[in-house]
DNA sequence: CACCAGGCAAGTA
DNA sequence: TACTTGCATGGT
């Protein structure tokens, strides 16, 4: 049994499980990169107040965002935590397309992904996870998405070992499945829902979970 | 009440 | 290099 198929088979168990997720819960890109910036370490509910708050301002674009000061800013996106730090690190986005793609988040969507990936990296408050999230979920781009989710219930499956880091465990899907977008969507958050239901943080391993003894 | 949530960067030794 | 800490609201 090699990992191709080991990870296909588990792909598989997932979805008939739940069925397609339908991520990212987003009406445009502009509000997907914001949800990007603003889930990090961050329960989804607390966000989408955060986003329906930007949404009645009229503030769910490049323009009205970038018009405000980081100070008002972080007023409409208190509801998701780190609100300083995170209104911060939304301006350092913008600033980025401002600078290096003159402003238009489709020419950084639709730039080449290892570019694009790379500018997304260079902005402080942009990490591998939030920069392939907005590539895969924004742009299309066949990435992998790590998360903590990912790391914990391939780790405690020991599919993976415990201190697997971002880069191998992407690496792990992206030499084992075909790079088409839309299976890693899917598998992504299929994987988030089947973590917060049977892989919770300190419990152990849960044998009512699609993976067990899988 | 304690614990957790779709991270990341900076500080310490 | 390998830990640790700050950031913060809101749901369970």
């Amino acid at each position: 049994m090699n990992s191709t198929s080991q990870l296909q088979e588990i792909y598989d168990r997932l979805y008939q499980f739940y069925g397609p997720q339908n991520w990212w819960p987003a009406e445009s890109r502009i509000e997907m990169l914001v949800g990007a910036v603003l889930t990090q370490n961050t329960n989804w509910q607390n966000v989408r107040k955060a986003i329906d708050a930007l949404r009645t301002e009229g503030l769910l674009s490049f323009e009205a965002l970038s018009s405000i000061s980081v100070d008002t800013l972080s007023l409409f996106i208190k509801s998701s935590g780190y609100y300083n730090l995170k209104a911060k690190r939304l301006k350092n986005l913008l600033q980025m397309i401002e600078d290096e793609y003159g402003g238009c988040l489709d020419d950084l969507l639709e730039n080449e992904p290892h570019s694009a990936r790379e500018s997304l990296l260079s902005v402080k408050g942009i990490g591998p996870e939030t920069a392939d999230s907005i590539l895969l979920y924004a742009g299309g781009h066949p990435l992998f998405v790590v998360d903590t989710y990912t790391h914990r219930i391939f780790s405690r499956h020991n599919l993976v070992p415990d201190d697997c880091d971002y880069q191998s465990l992407q690496d792990l899907f992206m030499d084992n499945l075909p790079h088409v977008s839309q299976l890693f969507n899917e598998y992504h958050a299929l994987v988030v829902k089947t973590a917060k239901q049977f892989c919770k943080k300190n419990k152990p391993l849960c044998e009512k979970c699609p993976l067990f003894e899988g």
